[in-house]
DNA sequence: TACCATATTTGATCTGGATCAACCTCCGAC
DNA sequence: GTCGGAGGTTGATCCAGATCAAATATGGTA
């Protein structure tokens, strides 16, 4: 594995705190990889075995069942995916696949559940991550529940648009991808788009602008109980 | 707090590999108390300040947002809510009221911090009922975004119908919190028990009869990446 | 550059589930 | 028992969002 990948992996905050040793020891049995766009990495059903680290690329996390596909969410990197079925040594709930081409850090499940019994400072950070995950699909649970469509993209603009300069911001995905993660089809997510057009909403192909952030956020009413703040830098 | 209480919490997964003095220090920092139907415990937004266990009674959570409402699980005992915001340190993301009389135990969360540094067990076992947690929330997320309201029925009554004997089972909630759960109104609850009338089920009042389980299954696909089974006893 | 495949938008229509309005039914208090 | 109020059901209607169909845009490739 490069050594700046370990380093960006060394950076998490899921890794930030183990002793040298420890890390060393876990980074030892992983192994990095390469893959193209749109490769599945992972099925839902099938044992965890690996925890999954995005070092580049991206990394869509989908369910299906019957006939029916939905988007659970984007992995941007760096960050980890399907810490949860690694240390229940569960089958994984759902699927993951490619974006893009992607650098992927790949750790034996193994090894991390030995890694949480050995390093207090591992455990504790595994314990923060899964909470926090866990909160965020409290918030996307209630978000669901409690908003409709227009409302949810609304948020979601909102969100994203917490880092982004006078030239707005670019989406990171697929509109229908966004359109799957917020629980609404394409074309609904094109009307949602249109409609927000008289609520500060600018919209050029993949480029969004709050022009009137004020006007959105009386439209959406955001809530810290609701709505994650975003936390890639 | 009486020894019965204490042993029924001893028995609970989180704290069965507890060492007895780290438990004993938990338990002498907890107190339990009783109180009456429909009383807040909880509200979402204020800091989370004590683990909660339920020892008797039932407890809901819920959400709400702007007017709108939603109940997110009613916990039964014996069983413990809250863990993930005790972890944290972080606000609630969801209200807690009793629905019926209850006896509920609060163990400071910060002495549930401090066991969690200071006992592995209790470490290991925080992070396998976080993950668990995490689990069943993808479950509801992807039970939500999959499937329609009387799929979503027929699913929860399979579910339940797990442990009852053939004179069926009752429900153990009002509809209309059923209803809110499985993300519909009341009046769509009231219609998709009779749409499941034609599919095996028969219902009277509170009270469920899975007539013809296959055929129930055969139009339900129940599915244990999104079922997650029922473990009481 | 031209072409093709795929994503996106737009329009027309449909429909699952929400809403609104009665009405019923159960149960607890008196 | 009966009265009152909340939960539950039923019917009528509405509407957000899905579906279906077709036209455009976009991006990758020869």
């Amino acid at each position: 594995m490069r050594e700046e990948d370990r380093n960006d992996i060394r950076k998490l905050t899921l890794f930030r705190n183990m002793t040298s040793p420890a890390f060393d020891e876990l980074m030892h049995a992983a192994y990095d990889q390469v893959f193209p766009a749109q490769l599945e990495l992972v099925r839902q059903g099938e044992a965890a075995n690996f925890l999954h680290v995005v070092l580049e690329g991206a990394v869509e996390l989908y369910a299906n069942w019957q006939d029916r596909d939905t988007t659970m969410a984007v992995v941007q990197p760096v960050a980890t995916f399907i810490l949860a079925a690694c240390m229940r040594d569960a089958p994984y709930l759902m699927s993951a696949r490619t974006l893009q081409r992607s650098r992927i850090v790949l750790i034996p499940a193994v090894d991390v559940r030995a890694a949480f019994s050995r390093d207090p400072g591992f455990a504790l950070a595994t314990v923060q991550e899964l909470a926090e995950g866990y909160r965020s699909l409290v918030r996307h649970a209630k978000n669901l529940k409690l908003r409709n469509a227009r409302e949810r993209l609304g948020a979601y603009l909102l969100q994203r648009s917490d880092y982004a300069g006078a030239q707005g911001f670019v989406l990171p995905q697929e509109k229908r991808l966004l359109a799957s993660y917020l629980g609404m089809t394409p074309e609904s997510l094109s009307r949602a788009f249109k409609a927000l057009r008289d609520h500060g909403v600018h919209i050029d192909g993949m480029r969004v602008t709050i022009t009137d952030p004020a006007a959105l956020k009386a439209l959406v009413q955001t809530d810290s109980l609701l709505d994650s703040p975003l936390n890639i830098p």
